[in-house]
DNA sequence: TTTTTAAATTAGAATAATTCCAAACTATTG
DNA sequence: CAATAGTTTGGAATTATTCTAATTTAAAAA
């Protein structure tokens, strides 16, 4: 197994999935520590134009497994399009409405005060920001 | 025209669009000053019950132009299901990703401090906090 | 190694929310 | 009341995503 695929196959194994010829391409693209938002279709291209065969179904199976591993967040800002995305460290969002580009912003530059108690019966599970962006040229 | 549908016409007016019939009987339960989030599934369903016929196309233009109109806001939190809400003031939400229940909570509840400059060539068009929870019983 | 087996991939069908379309209807204007 | 411009509607179309059943492949066992 070629040196560049080694980090992504320790992740793979620790996170229970087989480092198979797909998950491997995938995770090379996802998991080499860029901050990427990338939505099902953008990931497949781009798995696409590195040579390799990988089915759209692929793709999502993927981006699901590796989502409910923690190695990727869901972001949901737009209706009927899911974004995932490769930082996972706490932070928020800035979201532009005309171009659906998202760009991160560290959790520390947005300090939030105490949060309002969770109704009962729940727990929190996170709390994101996201702010709303027009394009103004 | 009866009284209870006195001040929706007026805020159809006011928003440029017809008093039709479908119009003033999902505008008498949305603008009637209760809080309320709903799908259009649901509020198709609401309409439905009260024994008036409005398709579910119609639902979902009147949604639209309501949002348009300023008269509701439009929530993402899932993806590929979008919620609208009557509640006008500025607030953010509790989402259970369990039980699919959005609550408000007041803007003044979640004091932010100052949000970092927004990129290039955009403007800032909203700020929204979601917390989100899960259900534990 | 080979064989076995359990997991992963795949193409294409299926689903779900939403939008589009063109025809029929209705509120307003003149 | 007639003309017109905006609305509503059923059903088809679209889009993102999931499902399915058959095939392939990685890992474990022999």
């Amino acid at each position: 197994m070629s040196r560049p695929y080694q980090k992504v196959c320790e992740k793979l194994r620790h996170a229970g999935l087989r480092p198979t010829r797909q998950r491997l391409a995938l995770g090379k693209l996802l998991l080499d520590g860029e901050d990427r938002h990338v939505t099902a279709e953008q990931l497949h291209q781009n798995v696409m134009e590195t040579g390799m065969q990988v089915s759209l179904a692929t793709v999502y199976n993927t981006l699901n497994q590796f989502t409910r591993a923690g190695l990727l967040k869901e972001i949901v800002v737009e209706s009927g399009r899911s974004y995932f995305d490769t930082n996972m460290r706490a932070h928020h969002h800035f979201f532009c409405e005309d171009t659906g580009r998202l760009t991160d912003i560290d959790a520390a530059s947005i300090p939030l005060g105490a949060i309002p108690a969770a109704p009962d019966g729940t727990e929190v599970t996170g709390i994101e920001v996201i702010v709303r962006l027009r394009s103004c040229n």
